[in-house]
DNA sequence: GCTGACAGGATTGTCAACAATCCACCGGGA
DNA sequence: TCCCGGTGGATTGTTGACAATCCTGTCAGC
């Protein structure tokens, strides 16, 4: 299959939001035929990462910022809907791998070291969403996350982010781990809440990209 | 387009849930041509309404009861969402309407026209879902809707289910009308919650269709 | 009678050629 | 100079044929 390099592609950023997406060279660059470069193009497009439009070919969907509060609100309340539930079905021996992603964060937030806070982030978000075991809410912020990569990409290197999400992501472990869904849901909110409103800041330091 | 077409065929119920969709036959029954015919199966999967295997064709998505419910679940924290933005949207006049529709219900279940009041439920979630105007969210409970019509089809007409919903309704319409974010997030979820009581107890009735 | 391999048909996957459409460029006229 | 219509190249839309795959029914062997 085509559509997964396609799709890192995109996400890597090697197309640019906007780009236009020709058929005959994405065939060069994946050695692909057009009947799978166009399958591709049409799977990517129902998870919203291109938008093809008809006879005018598929370009790099760019979501402007309000779409990216858009796509973060819907994405706050599902995944409160996935604290919730992962706070009800938490075993003891994920409670432990929580506590222990949580001192990590904590370790890299000390050391500064943001590539790696980062990246125990999705690491964070991902394992709460596998502990709730809720495929229709996965499979949603999974296709809405995709959508604003790039976004996250440059939030999570603003300076001072760290220190304000730390203590949110703190407080929906400890929630999960206290099997408490509603302090979980509350948590989790609060903490995408704020990454919403990180998001409107950078609008106006003159947008992202 | 044919995606229309056999969109609606299978709302409607033309095609049972599991029935396979043999793309020759589609092609005679909407009179398309083939490729038309794997367009529309593709959009449709990516829908979740149809689900296709690698050289085993299409079928009809047969969405457990389980699944029903997560559905739902996602559904109700997303139209949660959606009550709270049309409460801080909402003009005079959309409030108006929103009156209007409430009355027609009152008067719907006290007559016990039962599928008007069906329509009249779909016309309310509708119209709040307009006067939010959050495109995505939107788009994904619509999508969602689309997974599981049959099952609220069945729903609707369970007997008593209208006394329990209007009164919830009636909330729902009051914390819009009233401007109030919070308590129309509440009124929804509380609504939606019981619609998934709802759908566990025909569990126990014996299964759905 | 039962199991397993093996055709045969049905169905889907893929391709390459052709048709339709759009876009940018060019030239003529006001 | 500016506007407008036409024209050619590039790009996408669609078709039909062919290849690959899977499922069903059949038959030989145990």
């Amino acid at each position: 299959m085509t559509t997964p390099q396609l799709r890192d592609a995109i996400l890597r950023g090697e197309f640019l939001p906007g780009e236009r997406l020709v058929e005959a060279q994405l065939m060069t660059r994946f050695s692909a035929s057009r009947f799978t470069v166009r399958a591709a193009l049409q799977d990517l497009a129902s998870e919203g990462l291109v938008q093809v439009e008809r006879n005018r070919g598929a370009h790099v969907r760019k979501v402007s910022l309000e779409e990216a509060v858009e796509i973060t609100e819907v994405r706050m309340v599902v995944e409160g809907l996935i604290a919730a539930r992962a706070a009800e079905r938490v075993t003891d021996e994920q409670a432990g791998e929580l506590d222990e992603i949580g001192l990590l964060m904590r370790r890299a937030v000390e050391t500064q070291e943001h590539r790696r806070y980062s990246d125990l982030n999705q690491r964070l978000h991902g394992f709460v969403r596998q502990i709730a075991g809720h495929g229709t809410a996965d499979r949603i912020v999974e296709t809405l996350r995709g959508q604003l990569v790039r976004h996250q990409f440059t939030l999570s290197l603003l300076p001072g982010r760290p220190q304000i999400s730390l203590p949110q992501h703190e407080r929906v472990i400890a929630a999960i781990r206290d099997r408490d869904p509603k302090a979980a849901e509350t948590a989790m909110r609060d903490h995408i809440a704020s990454v919403i409103e990180a998001l409107r800041s950078i609008e106006q330091l003159g947008g992202p990209s």
